[in-house]
DNA sequence: TTAATTCCTATTGACTTACTAGGAAATAGA
DNA sequence: TCTATTTCCTAGTAAGTCAATAGGAATTAA
C-alpha cells in the first residue's frame, strides 16, 4: 500500500506553487528546489494542467501557477488525479468489474472501512493545511 | 494503494480455517473452496505457519488449523505479516532510512494521518468480526 | 509400501515504476 | 524577424514487483 512518487511529487509541486502564489513559476525552478528530475516533473504537471489544477504560460518567461487558493485544493483531488483511486483493493474502485464472490465476501467490508478512513483524511486535508504545517515546522527549526 | 493477492488470500485462508475450527483442513480443500491456485497458496500459508498463526500437520491426513480463537487475530497482524507494512509511503515504515527533507516535509504529516487511520481499522477488526459479517451476509441471501 | 500431504526452492511472463531522451510548438525580448 | 527560453508531446527503457507455475523432497497414516 504505497503512494508512488507521482502522487508525492504532484503534492510537492502544488505546494511549491502555493508558496509562490502570484508568480509564474518555471518548472526548472521547482525542479531545483524540490530536487526532482525536471523531465519527470513535466509529465506529472501535465496531468495537473490538463485537469485545470494549474495554469500554464508557454514560451519564454512562461511558467505555472495555481488556479485557485490553496484551501480550495483537497489533497485527495491531487492524489486521485495522479495516482488513480486510492482504494485498497480493485473491487472498490470506480470502474471495477463486478466480483463473483461479492455477495458473500466478508473482507470487502474491511476494505471499505479502510477506504473510508483514507478518503476521510485526504478529503478533509487541503493544500493550505500543508502550508500551515510547513510554516509551523520551519518556525520550529 | 493496493492490498495484493498475498494479503487478501491470507485473509481468506484464515477465514476458511476459522470456518472449520477443530478440523485439520487440507490445502487442497481450501484451494477448491476459495478458488485459489493451490501452489500459490502453499507459499502464503507457509508464512502464516512460520509466524505461528496456523499449525500444520504433515503427511497423509495432515492439514492446517488455527492456533488461537478467531477473535484473537486482528486482521492487521495477518496483513502486515503477508504484505509488509501498510504505510502509505516508505519513510513511515519501520526500517525506513531517514529522509533528508524530513525536518521540513509537510506531506509526511498527511501520510502519518493516513497511516494512523488505516492502522486503526485493521487493528480493531478481528477474524471473528469477519466471520460475523460473513454469517450476516449469507443469512441475508 | 503406498498414497497423501506439507515443505522448499527456482523460474517466469506480464506489468508497473521512475525515469531518460529528443524534439516540436509557442512566446518574450532584442 | 531572430534567438533564447520555456512548455508540450511521444517514445523508449532498466529495474523491480506480482502472481503465479513447476518440480520434487520430506513426512506420515493406513
Amino acid at each position: 500500500m504505497i503512494i508512488s512518487t507521482k502522487g508525492r511529487y504532484a503534492l510537492r509541486i502544488m505546494l511549491d506553487l502555493a508558496n509562490h502564489s502570484g508568480e509564474k513559476v518555471k518548472l526548472k525552478d521547482i525542479a531545483s528546489r524540490q530536487e526532482i528530475s525536471e523531465k519527470y516533473m513535466e509529465q506529472i504537471i501535465a496531468v495537473l494542467n490538463k485537469a485545470g489544477y494549474v495554469r500554464s504560460t508557454r514560451g519564454a518567461r512562461g511558467g505555472y501557477q495555481l488556479v485557485k487558493a490553496p484551501k480550495e485544493y483537497a489533497v485527495g483531488m491531487i492524489l486521485r488525479l495522479t495516482e488513480g483511486s486510492l482504494a485498497p483493493v480493485e473491487c472498490l474502485s470506480e470502474n471495477a468489474l463486478s466480483c463473483a464472490r461479492e455477495k458473500k465476501c466478508a473482507a470487502v467490508e474491511l476494505y471499505q472501512r479502510i477506504y473510508d478512513a483514507v478518503n476521510d483524511v485526504i478529503d478533509t486535508t487541503t493544500l493550505q493545511d500543508l502550508l500551515d504545517i510547513e510554516q509551523e515546522k520551519t518556525k520550529r527549526e
